[in-house]
RNA sequence: GCGGGUGUGGUGAAAUUGGUAGACACGCCAGACUUAGGAUCUGGUGCUUCGGCGUGGGGGUUCGAGUCCCUCCACCCGCACCA
């Protein structure tokens, strides 16, 4: 009988869905599992088979734990916001939803037919109004809240604001920009307001002026930043959607921009989020990415005064700070550099330089900011401004330079030419002086960035290691006043505002310019007449009218939009409670379902998605919305599936063909050509020329066996290198389990590998050959019970290695074993039954679902084989009664000698020593040593 | 430059703690079946001058190294003037 995947896969698919096998409850009873996949934004092309991969391995590992008894969450959905929608609308006309809806359900289509046990009845999609009232109701959530740095949580505003009322600012701890009071002007703090403010100030504040107060400590909060600023897409983008100053997007130019955007104090939570990377079982790769994208150094702020014209302390207290990891160097300090937007750079310059450095600001400003990183030479202008060293008093010129970037510590450094390779680049170029500090280091020639040096010409540190003259020299920094003890980190603050239409839009309201909160309903798109910005650069939903606005409140909306990581960023939780209409999430479903066991997922998320996703679920526990605050313990990220590409060889300037092979005796040109007309590399001749018109009259050169031969190479799957294979067209060739035994078969998960369609016949093969052992074993009538000594230790030995490589997510090797024991089984002696062909079939159920439960049907097993349990491996049928030695001569193995598996190390040594073969091998040496391992090797030493 | 990873037959790969390198497949070769089925079955398939040699190169530790240590090389990914 053949192996009919086709009804087996339709009639297992239709029993499924009839019987919601794969719907999941809260069930105490049971340990909970939640297996997770990282939801598709939902193109237009659909699937191609790299796609599935990670699918596979999740839904292998879900079924996996069904059977060994946990209550598996295993769910899928849409992260369908996006660009691509949106531009389709731009130059369509065709809302976004429209396009999105299409997509979604030809995704849904290609997912179904994989057999995948998804949970559908708890899909989610980010663009659908029931979902993003509550990606609205967290936004809210955010900006009433702040971040108390003492408790190291978030609070609720108003705990901020009673905190303000009863005592000022005095004593509060809360995460906010540095400065945060620059840019406002109250008249009643005067002049010299220095960021603190007492109950007086607060209660005499007006409502307007105490919003704009409490705005500058709110986790989502309004500012003026410098953002990243894309013309070409006419939107702002975070720093993570930005790659060598190009947007990630469609690679435009990104300028930086200052503009007044939503923002999220992702920062508060920097050393938390570096803290308890150590607890997830992730890559170092992708927790190393994350270290390095938070950013976390230590140093020293130090300030140093501004010169007035006599080279004394300015009167006006005027002061530039700087960050540095190595106040050790403070005596090698002989400039500063400050980047061309620091606020100072106005006040230290002076008249004679005013033209240059006016120049130089303008020409950084210009550039953008693939420029301004690419462009490595040295460049800078001297501002004529000092400022005066905190020890020696002597006047430091102050140089402004774009290798100081405004947007990390302060903006300023102090120069250390000896030590710093950019400072000693830069004082060689300008011909600046480079201050000796090292010991026994010419630093005229070379620069000393080693912290073991020997300190000199610095005081008191003088004959100490750098390394150990940093706490000192902190110490001394402090103790003199000029400066602290700080910790600095490279992330910022997240830009959450994008001007774009197909996106969530706020739930903010404006009241006399204030921002508000709206709680009693959900903001959805407007009506536009177009999907474009506004001719005056507003966002797309600035076009939409008051009346166009299903919700509109106060003065005005907001038009902004929000990122596409808002939605994804919380996703895993309405997982757990997609329907509830009155809380994002009942706190008893997030109590019961916790974190995500299993994330499985594309490493390309590393500092977006999971550092986003990490932030807010760190926040929803600090108000108390969840019980945990990571929100995936366990990931494993999937390689890439690559396309092998086919070519054919054109003689050029002719439609002759050559065959790979001959190609080098002419000139040729070489082309694309589509992979379906290519079987084991050879092409079909026919299915060539009818492919498109040009190639009609196509001549071939061929191979002596008269077929042609393609080259080929491994490449990206795309449309335009006729290489991508979509997983339709193998399901309708090979079924469903055959494609999913294929894509695990073909390597490592973790891997990047390139698809091969030739090898999925011999999984396939596998299949029947699979499907046949059960049908020779029942022969008609029923399968009987029990299955001969020889077919259970086959079975046994499979089910160890399966449980175990599926414990050690080794997806591969499980296919491998899989065929070994039916390879085994079909050539074992005696009969085969029940209790051998039962537990096979469950070992075969994660992986080819739809003929498992035909097999295990046929086994006689009740119920589905969804929840058969996983079986045991039984140890009596595991241990061998003997064992084959190879005995090996100073570890080159010789022969091969079958012992008893019971035999003592000391006998085995004494039958080895006096075997005749041994001393064959010996000849006239002696014997030094013998090495027994038991039940492995045995190794003379001669 | 920094961080992470990879390197094994013609190909995808396996080898969990150091213990027979190349399992399992693809491909290829030979044969069987008998005609055309993207069949099936059987056998072979790392290289070899038949001594041996073989896991990117070189060195080391060990009775024994793909596996551990040092060093160098190549490729891939991420970050990159971060003070």
């Amino acid at each position: 009988m053949d192996y009919d995947f086709r009804a087996i896969e339709a009639k297992w698919q239709r029993t499924w869905k009839d019987s919601d096998a794969y719907k999941v409850t809260e069930d105490t009873s049971k340990p909970k599992y939640y297996v997770l996949d990282m939801f598709p934004y939902p193109s237009g092309a659909g699937l191609h088979v790299g796609h599935p991969l990670g699918y596979i391995a999740s839904d292998v590992y879900a079924r996996y734990k069904r059977h060994k008894g946990f209550n598996v969450l295993h769910p899928m959905g849409y992260d369908s916001f996006g660009l691509p929608a949106e531009q389709y609308a731009i130059q369509t006309g065709q809302h976004p939803a429209v396009t999105t809806e299409q997509n979604i359900a030809r995704y849904r289509d290609q997912l179904e037919q994989l057999g995948f046990c998804f949970d559908w009845s708890r899909e989610v999609r980010t663009s659908d109004p029931s979902y993003y009232k509550w990606t609205q109701w967290i936004f809210g959530e955010l900006f009433e809240s702040w971040y108390d740095t003492e408790a190291q949580k978030a609070r609720p505003i108003a705990e901020l604001a009673e905190a303000f009322a009863d005592n000022g600012n005095f004593n509060v701890h809360a995460a906010c920009d540095e400065h945060w009071w620059k840019g406002l002007s109250f008249p009643h703090f005067g002049e010299h307001f220095d960021g603190t403010f007492t109950a007086t100030d607060w209660d005499s504040m007006s409502e307007q002026e105490r919003a704009e107060v409490l705005m500058a400590f709110r986790i989502a909060y309004l500012a003026d930043s410098e953002v990243n600023w894309c013309p070409a897409l006419g939107t702002v983008l975070a720093n993570d959607e930005v790659k060598d100053g190009l947007s990630e997007r469609g690679g435009h130019p990104v300028v930086k921009k200052t503009m007044r955007q939503w923002m999220m104090r992702i920062t508060a939570y920097a050393d938390r989020l570096l803290d308890s990377l150590d607890g997830l079982d992730w890559t170092d790769s992708v927790k190393d990415a994350q270290r390095h994208w938070i950013g976390r150094s230590e140093g020293a702020s130090v300030r140093f005064a501004v010169a007035d014209d006599q080279g004394k302390p300015d009167a006006s207290g005027a002061e530039v700070e700087v960050f540095t990891t190595r106040p050790d160097t403070l005596h090698g300090v002989s400039f500063m550099v400050l980047a061309p937007e620091h606020g100072l750079v106005t006040q230290l310059t002076t008249d004679a330089q005013g033209q240059d450095v006016e120049a130089y600001v303008t020409a950084a400003g210009l550039k953008s900011e693939r420029d301004r990183q690419g462009d490595k030479s040295i460049s800078g202008v001297f501002t004529g401004g000092h400022v005066v060293h905190p020890i020696s008093g002597a006047l430091i010129p102050v140089w402004i330079a774009d290798y100081v970037l405004a947007g990390y510590g302060t903006g300023a450094i102090m120069a250390v030419p000896a030590g710093d390779e950019r400072d000693w680049k830069f004082a060689t170029h300008f011909g600046l002086d480079i201050p000796a500090i090292f010991e026994g280091v010419d630093t005229q020639e070379e620069v000393c960035t080693d912290k073991g040096a020997i300190l000199c010409g610095s005081g008191e540190w003088d004959g100490m290691k750098a390394a150990d003259a940093i706490p000192l020299a902190i110490d001394w920094v402090e103790k003199q006043g000029v400066g602290s003890r700080t910790i600095n980190h490279r992330i910022r603050d997240a830009v959450f505002s994008r001007q774009r239409y197909w996106g969530e839009p706020f739930p903010i309201k404006y009241e006399q310019g204030v921002a508000k909160r709206i709680t009693d309903a959900t903001v959805t798109l407007p009506k536009v007449d177009a999907y474009l910005p506004t001719e005056d650069g507003e966002p797309p939903l600035a076009r939409a009218a008051k009346e166009d606005w299903p919700v509109f409140q106060g003065d005005a909306m907001e038009t902004n939009t929000m990122p596409g990581w808002a939605g994804s960023s919380w996703y895993f939780l309405r997982y757990m409670d997609p329907h509830n209409e009155s809380e994002f999430c009942a706190r008893h479903k997030s109590d019961y379902w916790g974190q995500v066991d299993l994330y499985v997922g594309g490493a390309e998320h590393t500092t977006g998605h999971l550092l986003y996703a990490r932030f807010w679920t760190k926040f929803l526990h600090d108000r108390g919305h969840i019980g945990f605050d990571e929100p995936f313990k366990g990931m494993i990220n999937q390689g890439m599936i690559l396309g092998r590409s086919s070519f054919v060889y054109r003689i050029q300037g002719t439609d002759t063909f050559v065959t790979a092979s001959q190609r080098k005796a002419h000139a040729t040109q070489r082309l694309h050509v589509d992979i379906n007309l290519v079987d084991n590399d050879k092409l079909d001749l026919e299915g060539f020329r009818a492919w498109r018109p040009e190639y009609a009259q196509a001549e071939f050169i061929l191979e002596d066996d008269g077929s042609y031969l393609c080259g080929h190479e491994v490449e990206k799957m795309s449309k335009s290198k006729y290489n991508v294979q979509t997983p339709d067209d193998l399901v309708e060739r090979y079924g469903a389990d055959t494609l999913r035994c294929y894509e695990m078969f073909l390597g490592p998960l973790t891997q990047h590998k390139p698809w091969d369609t030739q090898g999925i016949s011999g999984v396939h093969n596998f299949l029947r050959k699979t499907q046949r052992l059960y049908t020779q074993a029942t022969d008609g009538g029923p399968m009987p019970a029990e299955a001969s000594e020889d077919a259970l230790r086959i079975v046994h030995k499979a089910i160890a290695k399966v449980t175990d490589d599926l414990d050690r997510h080794a997806f591969n090797t499980v296919v491998s074993a899989l065929m070994i024991a039916v390879n085994e089984l079909s050539s074992a002696s005696g009969d085969m039954g029940q209790n051998a062909l039962q537990p096979l079939a469950v070992l075969l159920s994660p992986y080819a679902p739809h003929l498992a439960e035909e097999l295990w049907a046929s086994a006689g097993g009740s119920g589905s084989v969804l929840d058969a349990a996983w079986p045991v491996a039984d140890n009596a049928f595991l241990v061998e009664d003997s064992v084959t030695y190879p005995v090996s001569f100073n570890g080159k193995v010789r022969f091969k000698v079958e012992l008893a598996a019971s035999m003592p190390p000391p006998e085995v040594e004494a039958l080895i020593r006096a075997h005749d073969k041994t001393l064959e091998q010996l000849g006239d040496k002696a014997i030094r040593k013998v090495i027994v391992v038991p039940g492995r090797i045995v190794n003379v030493v001669a």
